[in-house]
RNA sequence: GCGCUCAUAGCUCAGCUGGAUAGAGCAACGGCCUUCUAAGCCGUGGGUCGCAGGUUCGAAUCCUGCUGGGCGUACCA
């Protein structure tokens, strides 16, 4: 019997009770809900969608979800499957019987160990792409919400039998890589991360830094120019110019007291924000340096690939630093520089084929109505050359010749929901058999208590740094712990090593707790915490199971006599059963709707449960129960429940201690 | 302007595809370390689910309108 089984059973007795009443009811089409607290019983079932179909029933009843319910009960009461079967109002309330419960949650845990849950093969093969680094930086908050979820997710959906290759899309091309470079070429005088004791991607992001540091000024100055305040006067009366005095005069006669929303940006400021990319790339003498560096670097001017080639690998080096601290590995990673120019044959392919056509400009553009929206993509531009798109459908095609996936996910925030609605949607039309293929896994942004993160004002959260300072925060607890004696026998080196864990498993649950889609806030003040709702005390519960087990001198085995676990039958027991009971569910819930943050809810849940239980010695004693069957059952209990969060851990990326 | 999306406790977030008295963590307050790890356990207070209609036996959930945020609407990536 595992718990599969039991399920179908209880739909089938339920159906077979409605069957007899005379109603043709499937047990697919029954749908049990959960019992709130202080009503009677586990589960329980909405009987309004059975009116009028019992016939058995006499008229006045037919229609009476009251009546429909009492009659259910009569017939289930006497049902070995559940101890109770009541009538509530409407609610037809179960309660499974505990023994039986724990013989079969417990018994199936047990013996399949970390493959509980685990779907059947679908064989289908599913290639998610994560991370999609630029090679100009090191990685912030924002791609280690993508990386958690990406790796989250690769787990979720092998363990839901699908067949995952993991794949990275590295951005390791374009002007803002030649930014680096360049002030890398002008000042960096041979250093090298070695030398200035930095990470690689730090480092050639402090470059970066540098660079839009004395584009500022360069552009400021510029600003202040004759020629500057002329700009500044003909956008004034240009369209945007006007637009952006409207919206600040709008705001302006809304009364004090009634303004809601930021204050618009004043009109020079928002000159200095519209006329800035225009300015690098016409005006600017460092802008016409870097974008020199990307035509040479596209002709292959040897000088520049060496040093581009350099810088790329200090800075993937970094990435690969920062993974391995994570705990992710790729099974392929692609780079931009190899990939950008695919598409461009499809593209002149699709427009033989009527997909796509030209534009008065010769821009070869894309009919969004074709695809319900509406507006023109351009996929080549006028003078030829791939646009973001280009590659994007290029590399999508490349990668079925190379997997020939049934599912490709893409992991990519939510600013780019209608790129990949566009992207879809022309994959769709140029190769109909890979329709439907394709998932955009959007996740919102990580924002700071005083909004987003911006790299202009300093208020971006490194990825490298913040695992520091969790782990320093972490190492600080553990040194103020009162009861020190448990960690007697490990070293300095087991220590760095736990505090790690911890500060990873924080971080990670912190990440994962909230559904993708959802925006999330960061606080530096609040969010790095090891209290209540987090992986520290997911971590701390799995520790405690460890710790009982090991001082019972308690072995696994696969399999315990059933009249053992028929021991279990406190409700506070129950609870646990129950919760363990929902985890095929959860897990399969969770891969279905992409939300690894129902994963972490439901392992808090289970936490709790066995948390009351550990603390409430008197009432549930483990290791001091006198009874031998009753300790043997829980030992097993407790055993059971530490190899779901362990596993279920595992599927949020998280790895357990065996003390903390 | 148009499209997408969001609005739930003081704060950060859930709410299982319409079900019973809307939940959790944090914060606040009160208990609990001679006994299975106090990064903990138990308890208390706190919500007209943005507003107004509609559908339904039943709505935080579905529909419409409104208000207010966010993202997008590039021959940028």
């Amino acid at each position: 019997m595992s718990v599969q089984n039991f399920k179908t059973d209880i739909l089938e007795a339920i159906a077979s009770a409605c069957r007899e009443l005379g109603a043709d009811v499937d047990a697919s089409q029954i749908a049990l809900n959960p019992v709130p607290e202080n009503q009677f019983g586990d589960i329980a079932m909405t009987c309004f969608t059975l009116r009028g179909k019992l016939s058995a029933l006499d008229p006045k009843a037919l229609n009476n979800p009251a009546a429909i319910s009492q009659a259910l009960a009569e017939k289930l009461s006497a049902s070995p499957l559940f101890e109770g079967v009541k009538a509530c109002g409407p609610y037809l309330n179960m309660a499974y019987n505990t023994s039986n419960l724990a013989q079969i949650v417990v018994g199936e845990i047990l013996q399949k160990g970390d493959h509980f849950g685990d779907a059947e093969k679908k064989n289908k093969k599913v290639v998610i792409e994560f991370s999609g680094p630029n090679t100009n930086k090191p990685q912030h908050l924002g791609h280690l919400r993508n990386n958690v979820i990406g790796e989250s997710m690769s787990r979720l959906l092998a363990k839901s039998g699908y067949d995952v290759t993991k794949v990275n899309i590295i951005n390791d091309r374009g002007v803002h890589i030649c930014k680096s470079m360049l002030v890398y070429m002008k000042y960096g005088d041979g250093i090298t991360p070695e030398s200035a004791g930095k990470k690689g991607d730090h480092l050639v992001g402090d470059f970066y830094v540098r660079f839009e540091k004395e584009f500022q000024a360069e552009y400021k100055e510029w600003l202040e120019s004759e020629e500057g305040q002329q700009a500044f006067e003909e956008y004034k009366s240009s369209d945007a110019g006007k637009k952006a005095q409207k919206a600040i005069d709008d705001y302006a006669k809304i009364p004090e007291e009634k303004r809601k929303g930021k204050a618009p940006a004043d009109l020079f400021a928002s000159f200095k924000a519209d006329t800035k990319d225009k300015y690098f790339n016409t005006k600017s003498k460092l802008g016409a340096e870097a974008t020199d560096l990307l035509v040479r670097w596209e002709a292959g001017d040897p000088e520049v690939r060496r040093i581009w080639k350099l810088l790329n690998t200090w800075v993937i080096d970094g990435f690969l630093d920062t993974y391995k601290t994570l705990g992710i590995e790729f099974d392929k990673l692609y780079y931009e520089s190899n990939t950008y120019k695919l598409g461009k044959d499809i593209i002149e392919d699709g427009l033989k084929r009527g997909i796509f056509h030209h534009l008065p400009d010769n821009a070869t553009a894309f009919d969004l109505s074709r695809i319900g929206l509406s507006g023109e993509k351009i996929v080549l531009r006028s003078n030829g050359t791939s646009v973001y798109i280009t590659q994007d459908i290029g590399t999508a095609i490349e990668r079925y010749k190379d997997y020939a996936y049934d599912k490709m996910i893409y992991v990519v925030a939510d600013e780019q929901n209608h790129h990949f609605r566009v992207l879809f949607g022309i994959l769709g039309e140029l190769r109909p058999e890979l329709a439907g293929r394709f998932e955009h896994l959007s996740y919102g942004m990580v924002t700071l208590p005083n909004g987003r993160m911006k790299s202009r004002e300093g208020t971006v959260v490194d990825t490298d740094d913040l695992i520091e300072e969790m782990a320093r925060l972490v190492r600080e607890v553990m040194d103020n712990k009162s009861d020190r004696e448990h960690y007697a026998d490990a070293d300095e080196a087991e220590f760095s090593r736990r505090a790690m864990v911890i500060a990873l498993a924080a971080l990670k649950y912190f990440l994962l707790n909230i559904t993708p889609t959802s925006w999330m806030e960061f606080n530096p003040e609040k969010s790095l915490d090891l209290q209540g709702r987090t992986g520290a005390y997911c971590l701390m519960n799995y520790a405690r199971t460890r710790s009982i087990l090991r001082k019972a001198g308690y072995t696994h085995q696969d399999s315990v006599d059933p009249a053992v676990l028929a021991a279990l039958r406190t409700p506070e027991e129950k609870k646990v059963l129950m919760t363990l009971m929902q985890c095929p569910d959860i897990i399969k819930w969770a891969t279905e709707s992409s939300d690894p943050a129902k994963i972490a809810e439901y392992l808090f849940n289970l936490c709790k449960s066995f948390a009351f239980i550990f603390t409430d010695k008197a009432g549930h004693p483990i290791l001091t129960c006198e009874d031998p069957a009753l300790r043997a059952a829980r030992l097993a209990l407790v055993d059971a429940l530490g190899t779901v969060l362990r596993m279920g851990l595992g599927l949020l990326g998280i790895e357990t201690l065996e003390e903390m």
